[in-house]
RNA sequence: GGCCCCAUCGUCUAGUGGUUAGGACAUAGCCCUUUCACGGCUGUAACAGGGGUUCAAAUCCCCUUGGGGUCACCA
């Protein structure tokens, strides 16, 4: 046994953001270990020196934080396995590199890159999959010091068996062959010395005691060279579970060129981290119930890697919409509060001065009609200014020869009012309004409506009427007689 | 192209030999509401195809087809 309790990492490249499938393997990472009284590990590999972000590991760091996955052991909490980033464990490989130098498993190779592209294209002339021709591995031991002295650049290659069959089990898919013939003599370690991602992962796997590799499918195909490393290093190997990817429409793996992949831009856009979690945890994993609601500390309770699916998942943006709506409804007012208060300073009413208590209830007034908190501000602007204008097609349909009169007489019977007057009292000045005029209740409540709001459409007459007020209503009312004219 | 993985409504999925194939999002209609939403009800909509195994296949096996991933001194 590796370790007696569940050790699980998730292991990203920083390549600068969180794509929205880093976070959903991720999460079943963390799902798993906070489910089997686990560790979450975050570990770094950044051993790809071309591809450093300056930035980027706070960054993830930083969103990993703001939705709540948080790590057991990683970069920034001195863990008992540290250090957490590839790029500091550098002569830790070497050294494991060294061991299957001597056992043979592994032989340098000193071949020029022209060499490698000329191969690569003869054997894909060929039809054939690329592969490296083991040349380096029949050098003899003179050659290989004559090159040595010479300081004649090389790469450490994984000596890959011929004609065996390597088997694995996997979580999600059970079991899995391929043949030892289709896989590569992978590069283990690079000419600037540092490791590629199989090496390096297979080493801190084991020496981090990770018992479980829960990542991506597109890992896959590169499994069995970390197979072959596990049984030539005599190490036990860990659990493997393949997730299955996170598609675009198309069916094709979700990337940035179809759309939002960073889970800092749905931030940006909006969305809760509560419904972004839910989501994404959908996305390939079910309690085998009819449940779509969930917090992550459900999860946490009900999620089980054996209920993983195994074909891939569109990411469907019109499914996280309706969870953010459904999230954002189930926030106490309070919090929604804070939340609207921080919006509304983005837009061009954070200049104004609103009383918590009338935000309360605004947003009382549209709660079931907003999915995200900015459209507080997009769908009822009326709330924070009056209207400037007034909606034309509201204005032909609703507005009538008499509605000035009539609204007067509204406006009249509203200037009655107490100063904290109520629904109630909007209500039946209304109606009475209506009766002393002899018209129906249709002919006041959708031009007091356009009058007061511009639109067409939001919450009820009476509620948009009684958050605005006595005063503001009144004021409204006669701006709009003033201003429409059709 | 080689290798590997996958296959239930448009999408996310339930289903583990016997179901009128269920739910959710989306979509259409109706009700509620003199607005819009919410809510309620109803509808359209799926087992890729072909062979087996079996008294019985969405469920098990094989083939075909389709889709995807992967084949770097990237991860």
């Amino acid at each position: 046994m590796i370790h007696p309790t569940p050790r699980v990492r998730f292991a990203p490249s920083p390549t600068g953001y969180l794509h929205v499938g880093g976070l959903r393997t991720a999460l079943y990472n963390y799902l798993f270990a906070k489910k089997n009284n686990g560790t979450f590990i975050l570990r770094i590999e950044d051993t790809d020196r071309n591809r450093y972000v300056e930035g980027a590991v706070e960054n993830l760091i930083t969103t990993l934080k703001w939705i709540g996955l948080n790590y057991d052991e990683g970069p920034d909490n001195s863990g008992e396995y540290s250090p957490y980033y590839q790029s500091q464990r550098l002569n830790i490989y070497k050294e494991y590199a060294n061991v299957l130098l001597t056992q043979k498993n592994a032989y340098r190779c000193f071949c020029t890159a022209e060499r490698l592209t000329q191969l690569r294209e003869a054997q894909q002339k060929e039809k054939h999959q690329a592969k490296y021709d083991k040349h380096c591995l029949n050098l003899t031991q003179e050659e290989i010091d004559n090159k040595l002295e010479t300081d004649t650049p090389f790469v450490v290659r994984l000596n890959v068996p011929e004609k065996k069959t390597i088997k694995f089990d996997d979580v999600v898919r059970q079991h899995i062959e391929f043949s030892s013939d289709t896989v590569d003599d992978q590069i283990l370690i690079k000419s600037d010395g540092y490791p590629t991602y199989h090496l390096a992962n297979v080493v801190d796997d084991h020496l981090m005691k990770i018992t479980h590799v829960i990542r991506g499918e597109e890992w896959l195909p590169s499994t069995p060279k970390h197979v072959l490393l596990y049984d030539f290093f005599g190490w036990e190997r860990p659990v493997f579970a393949h997730l299955p990817l996170l598609l675009n429409p198309d069916k094709s793996k979700l990337s940035k060129r179809q759309g939002d992949v960073a889970v800092e831009d749905y931030r940006g856009k909006g969305y809760l981290k509560e419904s972004l979690i839910n989501f994404v945890a959908l996305l390939g994993w079910n309690a085998g119930d009819d449940r779509e609601f969930y917090y992550l500390n459900e999860l946490e309770e009900h999620f089980s890697l054996e209920r993983v699916n195994k074909s891939g998942a569109v990411f469907n943006v019109e499914k996280l919409n309706w969870l953010n709506f459904e999230h954002l409804r189930q926030k106490p007012v309070s919090e929604v509060l804070l939340m609207l208060k921080e919006e509304l300073s983005k837009t061009k009413f954070g200049k104004n001065v609103y009383t918590d208590n009338y935000l309360i209830q605004v947003i009382d007034a549209m709660r079931e009609r907003v999915s995200f908190v900015k459209e507080y501000a997009e769908k009822s602007p009326y709330f924070f200014e009056a209207p400037e204008e007034y909606d034309t097609d509201i204005i032909k349909k609703r507005w009538k020869d008499d509605s000035p009169a009539l609204l007067k007489k509204l406006a009249d019977n509203i200037s009655e009012f107490q100063a904290n007057a109520s629904k109630d009292d909007f209500e039946h000045a209304l109606h009475k309004t209506a009766e002393e005029a002899g018209v129906g209740a249709g002919k006041l409540i959708h031009p007091v409506r356009l009058a007061a709001s511009g639109m067409g459409v939001g919450p009820g007459v009476y509620d948009l009427l009684v958050v605005l007020g006595k005063d503001e209503v009144v004021k409204r009312i006669n701006t709009a007689i003033e201003k429409i004219k059709i």
